[in-house]
DNA sequence: GATGAATGAGGTTTCATTCAT
DNA sequence: TATGAATGAAACCTCATTCAT
């Protein structure tokens, strides 16, 4: 048999994808990727069959990198409060120590090239979190406002925080806990 | 030559880009928007030297236009809950009349084409607005947040709002005033 | 006014693409074909849009080119014989001093680029052909036999004759003359 | 390494070539020829050193066919007229029940990737139908044409006719006959 | 100033062929 | 011998920008 298909091989193109895309945008060149990832141009037309679906894939792969972080140590039978502050402080430690991984992540989230399938297919993984934002979306202090809204309104906050802190890293900590005792605030 | 004669082509520019990013994205192409706007491809490098610049000034002049609305009926002398509201509101009205305008200031604004020098001036348009934000940020509730934290957290509130009114239009008021309550919960 | 897209660029295109098809193929590259054409190879898009385009319009004028040259001087009062002749000469004429390009012709005709919508269009032009041979159809020598046979006879005879000409160029006026007597009896 | 063992993975790519060349053309890439033979697109290239070769290969093996087919029953001893008739529907039953295989021996023909040599090959194992050609082309009716002629008329013939009984397949016996009789009034 | 044809670098993708397994 | 991943040269086409008119 020929050599099969190389996972290391996979992960070097997404993982270049990553490098190139945080600089350059989405328009990041399939042929600067390749060189990125130390393979030749072609070949990441084995990998990937077309830029489009790396893209999704690419997509897909780090959303799973934060669900699987998130699932890890969740604490199944704690307070709402516990939950939804696991949630935090899980994606933001990875949005810490990932700035460019995030940084792709929104660029992905916004443009029109993830399709609504691989949006579909994402969801369904993070079926924990949504769980814990949908128990939070039934409070009173979001009645009337529609299923999602506690979610976005995680989110919005966290990419804000995370703007301060790639600014100053060593108050870190700190403002985590700060902005999530805003955010309990104003869902609790 | 940047500068010329007619205002009015140069608006046609700015309005037709708008409409080709909006959809297509940042890679719309200068004679597209060219076309749409009813003028020959070479002529839109009269009114902007190359693409870049374009974009730059697209995005000056849509920060511009939200201040400019702030900026008309500002309540000076309220308080600061009426004028936090007023900020929110008007932010919002403008937003749910322009969605595509405001998509492509979001595209804009996270992109890499909007140089730190267009930041900067366009900031400086929006003193009035900054002052308003950076009252709150003084108070005990972001006590330990960094300045600007009340602006990014109205800013990215509002963006998750607006998803929502957008696919429920009709309780549009309601979900406006619904939402500011949770955001002046927090920050207040 | 800007420059206007001149016929002579179009044709140098229509005719350096007859130089590379004719040597390499349909395959012939685009950029090969501009530089052939003494212009950018972007330029060549500006006056087809695709290959395919290029490739069918290029059909097109040969065929006209044929077409034109039988019309010119057609014997319309003539009998039957002496038009049928008009044609097969006309025909080998232009064969014979543009081998290339009939070579090219045959080699459009048989692929699949050209689409049906040209080959009706390109028919249209050739109507006085047509009629000619449609009246030998009828003839009782070729009852039984669809209409169009004459037609196809006749062009396949074309091509078989021009390869031996292409050999023994001296004896191209008896050749012709005596290719056409064998077609006379099998048709008349 | 162009001979290998097995002669049925052979016939098994040149099987496939004809159906991808069919709809596709020459172009058609090794890669489908492989995956329609069922084979890894590396082990084609065991038993055709290049994809050149085992075009030439294909033509060659085409030709080969229609000739074995009229070896077979070949009345030896028959009138000219006989064996010229013979030669004639033989090679339509054959392009009949193949119309697939008579495409793509058309478009090799004409091609440039059949090389001279193999064109040569080739024709010396069509010594039978050579023959009585020649014995044709001696005739008075084609005195003065050169050798090979009546073949070529015969050849481009039947390629006319074929074209009408695709289109009217029930006619087909009737059409190969009266077909022929022009054919033959053409040449005796 | 306005026009749009011209430019050619650069983008994505295909494909014949090689070679480690 | 068989496999199919790897290669990189082309292929077609797009596009920001220039410049003759």
């Amino acid at each position: 048999m020929a050599r099969s298909r190389s996972p290391e091989k996979r992960n070097a193109i997404l993982r270049a994808a990553v490098y190139e895309i945080a600089r350059g945008g989405l328009g990041a060149a399939t042929a600067k990727i390749a060189a990125q990832a130390g393979i030749a141009s072609g070949t990441l037309f084995t990998y990937f069959a077309t830029k489009e679906e790396l893209l999704n894939e690419l997509y897909r792969e780090l959303k799973l990198e934060v669900y699987a972080r998130i699932n890890a140590d969740f604490p199944h039978q704690a307070s709402l409060e516990r939950r939804a502050r696991h949630l935090w402080s899980s994606y933001m430690a990875w949005a810490i120590e990932s700035p460019e991984r995030r940084k792709v992540s929104l660029q992905l989230h916004i443009s029109d090239v993830v399709t609504e399938e691989t949006r579909k297919k994402t969801a369904a993984d993070g079926a924990l979190v949504a769980a814990t934002l949908a128990e939070l979306a039934g409070r009173r202090a979001l009645e009337g406002l529609p299923a999602g809204f506690a979610a976005a309104l995680m989110s919005s906050m966290q990419d804000a925080v995370m703007d301060f802190i790639a600014r100053h890293p060593k108050r870190r900590e700190e403002l985590m806990k700060r902005a999530f005792d805003v955010y309990w605030r104003a869902v609790h």
